[in-house]
DNA sequence: CTATTTAATTGACAATAGTCATGGTAGTGT
DNA sequence: ACACTACCATGACTATTGTCAATTAAATAG
């Protein structure tokens, strides 16, 4: 049980040194084009060791490789989908399958560029924001605060709820605030009961103060993740598709175009309202797959959307729709 | 005679339609770590298409590999370097042998990053500068001018004065102001009647606005730049050094302590002065060699500079000098 | 003082990537 | 219709890079 400190580490050579030589590495390398062998000659170690001293900047994030942003933005399905819903980018991640870790790949690479200093970011949870979670290269953003927008549940994949907001948080150096509180509970009265209690106020408070947000769509179908997740019931989401529903937002359910669909749960919940998503300077959406596209065009059309990431099919998918 | 000229090259394949290829080509490789025979076995080719691909991608800057400008930053010179001299940031390029070469690429890696829509930028001219425009990967940024802070002259090396910003320019998709104009005019009364005209002040009009400027120092030696490209002559040079001079900032001689030392030539020239420099919310020093040591100090006293970038050993000379 | 642990490195081998001379072919000009 | 040019793609060769089991030696525990 250690794995995280990186105290544990520094047994035998002080950080800064090893910093020192992994960044002339990479610089030699990456910069100057030397190749492998002559950096070992210069460095006057093995091949080997400088194939480690390169694997290790990179893994610090010494050394990023980065696909232009805006050159995603020239391609075919990213300009219709800007232009027909607005946004002011659409990554559209290239190959012609369904690729939900390539999604969250280019959610990652692509997010914390759209932060600055001072920013307040929420962070929904789920498959798709924890894949991209844990994508994030290492890199700090001074003053940035991370704030989970949805109440934890146990969930029904390997991790915890607030392990999202968590992991992206300490990538990015960030401070972290995270809900003390179930997404939902049995009673109205509950709920009213919880949002009292200090801790949560302040996380309300926090949730006020949110500029930027990464966020998925849920599906209303039966194997959902608001289904699955315990959030909703079945017998819940019958009535909530009965209502109009066809996606879900930070747990809310919202219909085709985009509005707040308020139901049996709304007043059992604790999170954010999507409402609250709109207007936002960044507002990301992440998400791929043809059982989402109804809920990711009504979000698109809800206004919380300024930047799209999803993958080609999917952004076909979308763009069929609008005949 | 074309080169420079992108519509002659779209004979066979649409730019976008390529452009899709590449990026295509580059995700697989670089983000889902595919190697080339498999990439090339998706797309129907082979292999040696896939490497040209790969490096037309690299070409056009769509995929870009960068230096983590926080970890230059972490190194011990540049620490120091930014205590003593109050620099925002120092970039030193690591290695123990001076190489313009590698500050010029460090600067053009930098630089681009610092800028932001609607950014005035000045742009000083000479070898360091004219390299450092070279390597710039293109990237666009909106709504960007350069304009070339001093006038131009034969210059004794390759390239011509304006190329410097014009490079930058056109790299980056920025408009460009360039001085019609020579550096030095042989009389008072030359330069006082030119800079009536219409074309020079609305060049100076443009330099009041800047926001932004890059620019390396000159050394005293016989050998400077000023003297090479016929500003000054090895009589005007020992005069400026009799009142103090220890090096040039966009043609103007400052002293120790980075005052503009006014002499002879000052009246002549065509350009920007010193003062106008200081307290930009970018001004960065490009420079390196140990000639040119106490003109980089007296620049950084001066308040001119807010990120340097240098080698190490010039770091290090910097330093020294301290005492 | 010795045993144990593990970061750091290495050499030898396997995998992958880059080069270059060559051939096909779509557009261009006559 | 013709040759011509620029572009694109390729196979075969060479160079470079990644892997991994084994080794060394610094720190720590007993």
């Amino acid at each position: 049980m250690d794995g995280e400190n990186t105290r544990g580490r520094r047994r035998y050579r002080p950080d800064e040194q090893i910093e020192d030589i992994l960044l002339r590495a990479a610089w030699m390398y990456y910069y100057e084009n030397k190749n492998q062998s002559d950096i070992a000659q210069e460095f006057g170690v093995s091949r080997a060791t400088v194939v480690n001293y390169l694997q290790q900047a990179r893994e610090r994030g010494l050394v990023e490789i980065r696909l232009d942003p805006v050159a995603f933005n020239r391609q075919r399905l990213s300009v219709e989908l800007c232009r027909n819903f607005g946004l002011q980018e659409a990554v559209v991640i290239p190959g012609s399958e369904l690729d939900l870790g390539g999604v969250a790949l280019g959610a990652a690479k692509r997010f914390p560029d759209l932060l600055d200093e001072g920013d307040v970011v929420g962070v929904a949870w789920g498959m798709t924001i924890f894949s991209m979670s844990e994508k994030i290269t290492p890199r700090r953003i001074d003053n940035v605060t991370i704030v989970q927008m949805v109440g934890s549940m146990e969930s029904p994949y390997v991790f915890a709820a607030e392990s999202c907001s968590t992991n992206i948080a300490r990538r990015l150096g960030a401070r972290v605030a995270n809900f003390y509180a179930p997404a939902i509970l049995s009673s109205v009265e509950a709920a009213r009961i919880l949002k009292q209690e200090p801790v949560i106020r302040s996380q309300f408070a926090e949730l006020d103060r949110i500029n930027k947000a990464v966020f998925a769509v849920g599906s209303c179908e039966a194997s959902s993740h608001v289904v699955e997740s315990g959030i909703a019931s079945l017998d819940d989401l019958q009535d909530y598709i009965a209502r109009g529903a066809v996606g879900v937002v930070c747990g809310r359910f919202i219909d085709g175009k985009g509005d707040h669909v308020i139901g049996r749960l709304d007043e059992r919940m604790i999170g954010i309202a999507p409402d609250a998503l709109r207007g936002l300077t960044v507002g990301m959406l992440v998400s791929n797959g043809f059982e989402k596209v109804a809920g990711m065009r009504a979000a698109m059309l809800g206004g919380y959307v300024t930047h799209l990431v999803t993958d080609a099919p999917t952004a076909q998918a979308i763009l069929n729709e609008n005949l």
